[in-house]
RNA sequence: GCUCAUAUAGCUCAGUCGGUAGAGCACUUCCUUGGUAAGGAAGAGGUCACAGGUUCGAUUCCUGUUAUGAGCACCA
């Protein structure tokens, strides 16, 4: 005698061990119907699955949250099989779930082209169609080891290899196709429905560059058609918010073939930039931050010693001019380390913080360049403080502060803080890196946040703490970071004279708040969709006339903004009304000022919104009071 | 860097089963002076990414290069 308990607290007794499906079907034909999958005593398990005993049990729908997974992983191995049969001598690899949907990798003959998928989507219509039972087998690793060598399964034999000999390995066999797998799964082939293969890449085996490049294949899966509808929509939706995109629409930059990595900026975009630029002068100047400026190029022997040498130098560009080699610099903190060093240093000046808009140039692999995200050449709000191991935790958490203030002011509010910790590839002691990795930890503690750690991610010479954004497309930047350094002031001999008339190291903290400048004005852009706030718009206003009649009116206007510091333009063009209205709008400028006669006569204007409102006829005094409140920053 | 795909007018794209190209928008000129999302007409504009090869002939087919896109790897 077994006693089932059901969520609802209800009890169901039987009187011989039955699967999931079973008590779903005691409970209900419909409920049968809709089973996916069970979860006893708060473990998935698949709808076969036999209880022998009293448990919790949980059927698992369309309407439980454990239901996409399975049907994603479901649809994977759905995928796998029809490549299987289309392709003989394919080899499964893995197929894990992901965000949105599935992948799964395979070695074969030849890569697979988007040209393949509607055949692949086509067959796994076909498996759908028939209804294939899936099926839950339980082998010894050896065996199974044996079996998937024995179907030619090389890479998955490997992977069963690597997994401890006593524990059991369950497998998962829906028609003729076999696969390793930890479960749940769908009961049947048929329950897949709303799915879209999405596109074929390049992946290593195992992750690892050195291994061999496997045919991924990327699948979307969900619970239904709407559901896949909305997805696909969705995705539409933000492919119009790319910056790219908006960037070419809008004249904010371009780039070209002879430059790649490189942007150039035209004037709307340089504008925006100027308006960050400037905000966060004014961030540094409010900080106690002074502001330098450093050479572009310099001698390898100062990159020997700061390591970036031995570390970095295959991210860097090289040049030459009479014997000597340089280097474009790839980081400003050893330009900033020669002006502390260019004086002698009291311990009465500590800390020094040094800001500066620094222009790098890292010779980033091209695989990875895109648009102003991962740019070769690109400035960054950098500084660097000099100060004493006992200010460290203030200035980090005072930082901290700024930083958060200067994300709100842009209008982000979607901030993760990560401590990347020790890499491989580093210079200094072991106990040194205990050491500055505490100290972010309990500067971090002070600040009052939460934070993720990622071992193995820090910079060469110190541990950092990252700040990452969220943009529209769900994907994360990293903007700011804050990293505490013992090495570089240790490397380039920085020194300050303590009250013991005694010289002592400083500590060097580096730190940037919006990290490159290009790519931060990259996800400004995206998280706006373009529609940038008037503080940040290049244009903030579009000044024209009803006739030819008023434009010694419209140049009136817009010199009176000019003059009041604002970017406006008058738009004098042969052109109706409508056509400036949409030409503008569609350019996104915040306010569109009208004038005809009438407002000529009162000295007025008319006031449009990008969005389509009318904010009707107002004094021009009353419009640039306006504008001056919601441009402060 | 690796795999696959892509590269045609300023932009968005069509096209050529191998016979040196076309649309819309933008641009120029003219007409139109019109109160809140496209007024009309005419015109100009392309070494079809670059370099080789095959061919009587290549923008089209093949190879390579470069750049871009997606993913992987990388990301101080």
């Amino acid at each position: 005698m077994i006693e089932i308990t059901l969520p609802d607290g209800s009890k169901r007794p039987f009187d011989h061990p039955v699967s999931v499906q079973d008590v779903a079907a005691s409970i209900g034909a419909g409920l049968a119907k809709a089973t996916l999958a069970g979860k006893v005593d708060g473990q998935l398990v698949d709808a076969g699955f036999l209880l022998d005993h009293d448990a919790a049990l949980q059927i698992v729908t369309d309407k439980s949250p454990e239901a996409l997974e399975i049907l994603r992983h479901s649809t994977a191995h759905l995928m796998g099989q029809a490549v299987q049969r289309l392709y003989p001598g394919a080899q499964v690899t893995i197929g894990p779930v992901i965000d949105n949907g599935f992948y799964y990798d395979f070695a074969y003959e030849r890569p697979f082209t988007p040209d393949d998928l509607p055949k692949i989507e086509a067959e796994m219509q076909k498996i759908v169609d028939e209804q294939l039972p899936v099926t839950r087998s339980v082998k010894s690793r050896d065996e199974a080891v044996a079996f998937f060598r024995g179907l030619g399964e090389n890479y998955k034999a490997e992977i069963i290899e690597s997994i401890p000999a006593g524990e059991p390995l369950s497998l998962y066999s829906q028609g003729e196709f076999t696969d390793l797998c930890r479960g749940p799964h769908v009961p049947n082939t048929g329950k897949l429905r709303a799915f879209k293969l999405m596109k074929v890449a390049g992946a290593y085996w195992r992750g690892d560059s050195n291994n061999a490049m496997l045919s991924r294949i990327y699948g979307t899966a969900w619970l239904n058609d709407k559901d896949l509808k909305a997805y696909l929509h969705q995705l539409e939706e933000a492919e119009k918010r790319d910056h790219r995109k908006i960037g070419k629409q809008l004249d904010l930059f371009h780039q070209q073939e002879e430059g790649p990595g490189m942007v150039f900026w035209h004037p709307h975009g340089w504008a925006i930039w100027q308006a960050v630029e400037q905000y966060m002068r004014r961030v540094y100047k409010r900080s106690g931050y002074q502001e330098v400026r450093c050479p572009q190029v310099l001698d390898v022997s100062l990159w020997k010693r700061s390591g970036h040498w031995d570390n970095y130098q295959e991210n860097m560009f090289f040049t030459e001019s009479e014997k000597h080699t340089f280097a474009l610099k790839p980081m400003n903190c050893p330009g900033h380390v020669q002006i502390f060093n260019a004086g002698l240093r009291s311990y009465r000046e500590l800390p020094i913080r040094y800001g500066e808009f620094g222009s790098c140039h890292r010779n980033e692999p091209s695989g990875a360049l895109h648009g102003l995200m991962r740019v070769r050449a690109f400035t960054q709000d950098d500084g660097h403080i000099f100060c004493t191991p006992e200010q460290v935790e203030g200035e980090v958490t005072e930082f901290h502060r700024q930083a958060m203030q200067v994300y709100a002011d842009f209008g982000f509010s979607e901030i993760a803080i990560k401590l990347a910790l020790r890499p491989e590839k580093r210079i200094g002691s072991d106990a040194f890196w205990d050491r500055t990795e505490e100290m972010l930890r309990r500067a971090l503690r002070a600040a009052g946040v939460e934070w993720e750690e990622l071992p193995g991610e820090g910079a060469f010479y110190a541990p950092k703490i990252e700040y990452h954004l969220k943009d529209s497309i769900g994907r994360a930047w990293q903007v700011g970071t804050m990293q505490v350094d013992f090495m570089m002031p240790e490397r380039l001999d920085a020194e300050y004279v303590d009250e013991h008339s005694q010289k002592q190291r400083p500590v060097m903290l580096h730190r940037a708040i919006v990290g490159s400048m290009e790519r931060f004005i990259g996800i400004l852009i995206e998280h706006h969709a373009g529609h940038l706030p008037p503080w940040l718009a290049p244009l903030q206003g579009v000044v024209f006339s009803i006739t030819d009649a008023q434009a010694d009116y419209v140049r009136e206007v817009t010199q009176a903004l000019v003059d009041k510091g604002f970017r406006v333009e008058s738009d004098l063009r042969n052109e109706k009304v409508g056509y400036k209205i949409r030409e503008h709008t569609l350019q996104k400028v915040p306010y569109l000022l009208v004038v005809g006669d009438r407002e000529k006569e009162s000295g007025a204007v008319s006031v449009r919104t990008r969005s389509g409102e009318d904010l009707g006829s107002m004094p021009l005094a009353a419009f640039i009071e306006r504008l001056e409140t919601e441009t402060l920053r």
